[in-house]
DNA sequence: TAGATTGTTAATCGATTAACAATC
DNA sequence: TAGATTGTTAATCGATTAACAATC
């Protein structure tokens, strides 16, 4: 099998998105063409994509909703569950705790870890706060595979080493850096890019608005 | 001048991030080999991501640091200021009006709104929460120019066509939605959509150590 | 002038879209 | 069987990379 390429990947969740929506709906059937209607993608794309990970539909028919949900919420690792933990509790990492749609596919925040003296001992919507050095012992005794980085930027990739050294094999990083490692899968959220990016295409318009003038 | 592509626009807070970096470090030119190797990106990618606004460096000598940084910052449009309400005051509403690094960038959070009588009348981090009546009147004495949706998933939608009849011409949403509008520029954020690929990898990872055993 | 590195054109690569045979 | 729509191969398009002339 090739390799499934980023820009199919990176579609995934969309497709899930739509689909569970259509579920709800109560929709039992779909067409790629109806579906790239309702996504604005093109429809052979639709196809190829579910292709990469051998065909889902019934030709002449077209795709069982429930079927091609439940098939991409496998590719997607949705079925699985994953231990996580917030390092650095700070806005976002107690409003990551306090959110509980990640609970619903299978995401459980089962503790957080802080440098603050105020925050430690605390807790957040059930979820406790405790002190970094504790933070080997939980991972282990509580088979922890996910860490969730909302930290402040400088202390991001020291964070991320650490995470790494407790042996968590993959980091949620909400600090504004990249961050990269050898062993250890990192998904880098970056908020502030996507304003910069509303941004810029708000100054685009006003570009664009300049020239007809 | 012709239309630069979507890819390059994704990639412009990444350069924005890094040569802010180098200015702190107090680095004074850079090559875009140099650059190429600190980003993880090709150089001749990055001389044509440049091009596309007008060439910013010297031929024989580089880019100046703190030159470069600037143009980017100006074609981000990150150099005006923004006025920003946000919709919506659960966790995450609550946790970005907490958050100060916009206002570093420009982006001001100006007030909040909610339909939950409990939150009316509260203040979060200097910014007060109003009733969605108000949401008008607000946007037009204030200037507002940004909308942030932190609404549940199923009132995103009504919010995004609210924000747009209160004359906002731009929405930052965190709502798991794709809202897509005619006449107003929206960048849908999709927290989850980055957690569902780091488990897609997390699994990916797996499936190769079983092919291998 | 010689060396370095940009700006820009040309070549390559990969992703998207179109077309159509397979088949339900 | 006829109609529909998939799965898959082929064509197109655009983005990335390489090459090199321009020039500081």
């Amino acid at each position: 099998m090739k390799k499934v390429s980023d820009a199919v990947i990176r579609r995934l969740p969309k497709y899930y998105r739509h689909l569970a929506e259509l579920e709800r709906e109560g929709v039992e059937k779909i067409s790629s063409s109806e579906l790239s209607k309702k996504m604005g993608l093109n429809a052979s794309q639709i196809r190829q994509d579910f292709n990469c990970f051998g065909g889902f539909g019934q030709q002449g028919f077209g795709y069982y909703v429930k079927v091609l949900k439940g098939e991409i919420q496998s590719i997607l690792g949705l079925k699985n569950r994953y231990n996580a933990i917030i390092v650095g509790m700070g806005n976002i990492g107690q409003a990551l705790a306090s959110y509980d749609n990640f609970a619903r596919e299978g995401f459980f925040v089962l503790g957080a870890f802080d440098v603050s003296k105020d925050l430690v001992g605390r807790s957040v919507k059930g979820v406790s706060i405790m002190p970094m050095e504790q933070m080997k012992g939980f991972v282990e005794q509580n088979d922890v595979n996910l860490g969730i980085i909302c930290t402040p930027e400088q202390y991001a990739a020291q964070t991320a080493q650490m995470l790494s050294d407790c042996g968590v094999k993959a980091i949620w990083n909400f600090a504004p850096i990249d961050i990269q490692m050898e062993s250890t899968i990192v998904e880098n959220v970056h908020l502030s890019d996507s304003l910069y990016i509303l941004s810029y295409r708000i100054n685009e318009q006003m570009r664009l608005d300049d020239t007809k003038e």
